[in-house]
DNA sequence: GATTGTCGAGAGCACCGCTCTCGTTTCTCC
DNA sequence: GGAGAAACGAGAGCGGTGCTCTCGACAATC
C-alpha cells in the first residue's frame, strides 16, 4: 500500500520537474535556480535537497526526460507515415519530427545538443532515453535492408570496428554502408538544427526551414540510393 | 604619443582577456568569474569594471577574439594546398582545419557554436568576425565558379530570396545552386563537429576522426558535381 | 506505544555579478 | 608649472546562487 508519504514525494518531485522545465524554457537551461524553483514551490531551497541531491542530478532528471519526449517526437513523426516501405518519406518525416521538436522546445534542445555543463559528465542513465531519436533513423536503415536494398557508400577502413559493436549494440543487421550512410546523414540534420536554434542563421538564412528541407533532400537521396 | 596610462590600460586588458581565456580553458566558458580573473590578476573584482563594463562585453571580446582565430585557422588550411583549382582539395582542408581547430580549442568552440548565454545576443561587432571563417567556404566556390564550373542542386524556391542578399552582402558571383550545396555541406561539418565535441559520439563512434572524413567527402562529391 | 526515518524550516558558508564611494595617480589645458 | 578633470584600484555592500548542517514536527514501522 502507498502510504501518504510516498504519494507526497512522488507529487512533489514531479512538480518540482514540471517548475524546472517551465523555468528553463523562461529563462535557459542554465539559468535554472533551485531557489527559485523552491520559490515557485513554497518551500525553503535546502527543502529541494531532500528530493534532488545536486542541481546536477535535476538536470540529469530533466535530460532524460527531455531525451524521452524528442524520442517520443521522432517516433510519432516516423509512424504517421503510411507506407512503411517509402523509406525516403519515413527519412523525411522523421527529420522534420526532430526539427519541429527542437523549434518548439528550444530551451531542451540545449540542455540536450548544447554546451554541454563543465564538470558535468552525463550519467549512465541517459544514455538509453539518449539512444531512443535516433533509433528511429536506425529502423528505417533495417526496414531497407529488409526489403533489400543494398548501400554502396564507401566505408572508411577504421570505421569498421565502431560500426561492428554498434551493430552489435543495436541487434540489428544493418550493413556498414548503410550505417555510414546514415550518420553522416544524422550529423548533417543535426548541424542544421544548431546553426538555427542557436542563432547561426540569423541575418543569413531568413528561411531555415527551406535551408532544413535542402539538407534533408540531399541525404534522403544518399539514404535512399 | 602614447602615455604611460594608455600603455597600462591596453597591458591590463589584454592581461584580462589571458587570463579568461585560460580561466574558460580549465572551467568552461559559463564558469568564466570575473572574481577569479580579479584575484589571478592581483586586484579587486570592482576594478576588472573599468576594463569591460559586464560580463556580457568580456564574453562578447572572447567571442570575437575566437571567431578570428578560428577564421585565421580556417583560411590557412585552405591557403596550404598549392593547386587553387583543386576544390575538392581545398574544401577537405578548409573543414580539417575546422576540426581540428575545434579539437584543440574545444572551450573556445563551445563559446562560439555551444548553447547561447540566455540573455545574452550577440552584438553586431561580432558579426563581421563571424562571417570570417565561412568566407573561404564561398571564396573555393566562388572560384569554381570563376573556372566554368556549374553546380545543378535543386534550389529550394523560397530560398531565392535569401540567396540573393547574401551574394550581394558578399559581393560575390556565385550561383543559388553553389550557395545551397555550400551551406548543406557547412551544416553538415558543423553537425559532425559539434556531435564529437558536445560527447555525442562517446561510446558510439570511437573514431570520430573517420565519420568526419565520411561527411566530407561526402559533401567534397556534392561540392564537386 | 516507543522508536526510527523522513521532511521542511532556518541559519549560515563561500561564491557570484554588479554598484557606489573614496582616496590616489595620471593626464590635459591654461 | 600648477589647477582641474579624468581614470584608476580598494573597499564595502546588495541581492543572488548552490549547498550544508541542525532542529523540531510528523508519519511509518515494529
Amino acid at each position: 500500500m502507498t502510504g501518504m508519504r510516498e504519494r507526497a514525494r512522488a507529487a512533489t518531485t514531479a512538480e518540482i520537474l514540471r517548475l524546472a522545465r517551465e523555468q528553463m524554457a523562461t529563462e535557459g537551461a542554465s539559468a535554472l535556480s533551485l531557489r527559485a524553483i523552491a520559490r515557485d514551490l513554497g518551500m525553503v531551497s535546502s527543502a529541494i535537497y531532500r528530493y534532488f541531491p545536486s542541481r546536477d542530478d535535476l538536470l540529469t532528471a530533466l535530460i532524460i526526460e527531455s531525451y524521452e519526449r524528442l524520442g517520443i517526437a521522432v517516433e510519432a513523426g516516423d509512424a504517421a507515415v503510411r507506407r512503411r516501405t517509402d523509406f525516403r518519406g519515413r527519412w523525411r518525416a522523421a527529420a522534420h519530427a526532430l526539427r519541429t521538436w527542437a523549434i518548439d522546445h528550444p530551451s531542451e534542445w540545449a540542455l540536450l545538443f548544447g554546451t554541454p555543463v563543465p564538470g558535468y559528465a552525463a550519467p549512465a542513465d541517459t544514455i538509453p532515453a539518449a539512444t531512443r531519436y535516433t533509433t528511429v533513423l536506425i529502423s528505417i536503415l533495417t526496414d531497407m535492408a529488409g526489403a533489400g536494398h543494398v548501400h554502396r557508400t564507401a566505408v572508411p577502413k577504421v570505421l569498421r570496428a565502431d560500426l561492428e559493436r554498434l551493430r552489435i549494440q543495436l541487434g540489428t543487421e544493418v550493413s556498414d554502408a548503410a550505417l555510414t550512410v546514415g550518420m553522416t546523414a544524422w550529423a548533417a540534420v543535426m548541424g542544421a538544427v544548431n546553426l538555427e536554434l542557436f542563432g547561426h542563421l540569423h541575418n543569413v538564412v531568413n528561411q531555415p526551414g527551406a535551408l532544413f528541407d535542402a539538407v534533408v533532400e540531399q541525404h534522403a537521396a544518399f539514404i535512399t540510393a
